[in-house]
This record gives C-alpha cells, structure tokens and sequence, in this order.
DNA sequence: AGTATATTGTGATTTTTTTCACAGAAAGAA
DNA sequence: TTCTTTCTGTGAAAAAAATCACAATATACT
C-alpha cells in the first residue's frame, strides 16, 4: 500500500460526503467540474485526486456517483470499520460524540474516558464512559486503534503516553499544545485557537494588501 | 503588507505559546532547535518561520524569548485586539468558549449568535447570547469581523449568507459542509469528521507500508 | 458514417513548502 | 589576542502540491 498525499486524503474525503448527497437527491453521475465547484477547488485536482482511488470516468457522462463513492469507501475505509476511543469526555468531547454517532458506519466511537467518578459508567449516543483506570483493559478487549483526545492540556501529555502505552496508533488532538510522541504514531492537531489566529491574521492582511 | 505562508502562520502561533510558558518559567533565550522539538518540527523551519517576523537571535545565545513574543504578537495581533462572534450555542459552542476565555487577550468573542429563543439573553463565560435577528446589528456596533461558525449543517449556507450580509471578513468554519462563499472571505474548516477519517487512513497505512 | 463538442486522464510545468548545507558571527577558553 | 565551538541566517536544492494544457475519447447530432 502506498500513501497517498496528505490533502487529497481530506477532499477525497469530503467529495465522499458531497457524492452521498447527490446520491440521496438521485444523481447518478458527475463531471469533476461539479464536484470541484461543490468542494471548493478545482476541477484538475479533483480529477488529480480521483486518479489515487482507481476508479476512471467516462469523457462524456463523467463519473458514476455510486461507483465514485465506492472507490473511495474502498481507500478510506476498512471493510469491518474502525473503533475509536474519545479521551476526556468533558464539554468539548461530549460536544464531539454527535458528529460522527450521526452518520459514520465505519468510524464509530466505541468508548469514552474520564477521570471524573461521577461520568463513569454514564451512556451517551450509544457508548459507556469508562475510568481511565480501565483505559487499557477497554482498548484492548474493543480491539481499538485510534483515539480523540479532549483532555485538559496540563494532563495530555501523560494521557498520549498512557494511549501508546495501550497501542493507541492514531491520535485526533484538540488539545492546544504539541504532543510529543515517537513519530511512528499519528498525531492529527485540531488546534481551535491557532485555527481562529489564522483567520485573524489572514482577513487582516486580505484587507491590507495592495498588490 | 505581504501576506506570510500559511503553514508559517500557523507554527508561529504554535511557537508564541510554547515561549509564553517559557517566559513563565523564566527562560531567558531560547535556540531554535528548542523550538523545534517543542513544536514538533525542524530547526531549520523554525528559523525560517522566524525570519518572516523581523526579529533576529544571536549566534551564540540564540533568541530572547520576550522579544521574540513581541515580535510574532505584532505579526499576529492586532493592538487593539479583534472581536469574534460565536454563530451557534449549542453543546459545540458552549464548549469551544471555554478555549479563547481563557486565554486571549487579543482575540475576544464578545457576542454569541443562536436561533433558540431560550438561548437569547443568556451570559455565558462574560458573553451575551443574542438572537439571530439581531445579527447585523450586534455585529455592526461591536464592529466584529470574525465569525467562529456552528450552527447545524442544514443551515450553515444561509447563516454564512447573512454573516457576509453582516460584513464578516472571516470565518472558521466547524460545519462539516464546504461553504459557497465569493473568495474574498477568508474560511479556515475545521472538519472534525475528515481529520478523524484523515487518522484512521494514516495510522492503517503506516501499518501497510512495507518499503 | 462523419463531425462537433465536452470531458477525462495525465505528462509537463509552475508554485509552494521543506530541507540541506554552509558562510558568518558571537561567546568563551587558552 | 587567537582559537574553538555552536549557533544563526539564508542561498540553493529537493520535495510536495497545484495548475496547465492537450491528446484521447465517448456521446450526440447531422
């Protein structure tokens, strides 16, 4: 299996859900023109893209909606699906459980920590929240690979290495600060103040600039 | 005003936290290899990412740690700060406030925007909720120009519609849909479901490479 | 059947981002 | 003072990502 390039994992992904909407309105094909227009970029590197998954279209009628989904669920999916892990089922994590008990059949959050006593045992979309005593015990026994973390930043530190520790391989952090790992482990950063920074800086100097 | 890389912006936000908890501990100077294995990246990237902000070390005692928060703050900051609106109380919105009361000085959400009549007038974390009738005109006389975006998917569209309406020049977006907007709105996504889609495709392709 | 049209698939090119590698410089030691 | 060490700053090279541009081709039309 070779990796295909960081950015055209994440549109791919998101041409999935554009392609699940137009086959609930009843679309049965689409030019890379349309499905550039609805993602927000252009039509070469959505067909750029469509080149990773193997699955070719046709230069009169496009591609197949159904076909193009498949090729896709084939790269990003595994066909038994994957069990995750939400660490730190506080505010922001139970705000998080909703977002993928909606729609996903093959990522789905299988099990929560805290290390509050009164969450343990407490049922929320469908998962228990465990002690992080049991955090081991539970990702193994639910065969789990791949954890979000919510946790306070003066904690995350230790709960990542309690994580490897428990062969967690991937890891979703929201959590504002680097996790320091050995880097045969996945670590994606979902750092919500450095996000809005951005865009600060970014609609200011879209006003500034001259050129 | 020449606007900086975008991955750039982003360390240098990264770097600026990481030497405000140095400065805490009372660190005087600090080399960019430091910098580096705190961020998680290289040396050589974090000088080169230094030098978009005008201020340089010394060969021997590497960089003063204040005066090179001072000099990514004004790369970054405003002096008088900006102002950001929160479109969308619910569970997403109450937990992400917490993040930015904290901590931010320079970026403030003084208004919150939802459609639930029960939600109107609640203070939360010093921010009034305000309907989203009243949107234009809160945005107006607070003179917000950055919206934090999480309302529902099936409305995001139109709110979006009535932010630029409101004069909004920038949005981070959590909703899980590509905004339709004319491209001089900045929009940073936060695609929670891609990144954890984005994480279960690299973690599985670690473990499939061979070479 | 032949022609026109609109789209795909992909080499080639350009742009952006990262890494390399080393000259120049500051501090301390001899 | 001179030497040694260890860093910075940055050109140059490499790698990654995006865009261009066009031949090949499937369909519809005449």
């Amino acid at each position: 299996m070779k990796t295909s390039p960081n950015k055209s994992i994440e549109r791919l992904s998101m041409y999935r859900r554009l392609l699940r909407e137009s086959e609930n309105e009843g679309t049965e094909n689409v030019y890379s023109h349309d499905l550039a227009d609805a993602a927000g970029c252009t039509a070469a590197q959505v067909r750029r893209d469509l080149m990773l998954v193997g699955c070719s279209g046709n230069p009169k009628t496009g591609y197949q909606v159904k076909g193009l989904i498949n090729c896709i669920c084939n790269l990003l999916d595994t066909p038994e699906g994957d069990s995750v892990a939400l660490v730190g089922f506080g505010n922001l994590g139970k705000a998080l459980l909703p977002f993928f008990a909606k729609h996903h059949k093959k990522l789905v959050i299988t099990a929560t920590f805290d290390s509050n006593p009164k969450k343990i045992g407490e049922i929320s979309n469908g998962c228990e929240c465990y002690s992080m005593e049991s955090l081991k015990k539970v990702i193994s026994e639910k065969n789990i690979k791949i954890a979000i973390l919510t946790v306070p930043a003066e904690v995350a530190q230790e709960v990542a290495e309690q994580l490897i520790e428990a062969n967690i391989q991937g890891i979703l952090n929201f959590v504002p600060i680097p996790l320091q790992l050995k880097n045969n482990i996945i670590v994606e950063n979902m750092h919500v103040e450095i996000a809005l920074e951005k865009v600060a800086y970014l609609t200011r100097a879209a006003n500034t600039i001259t050129d």
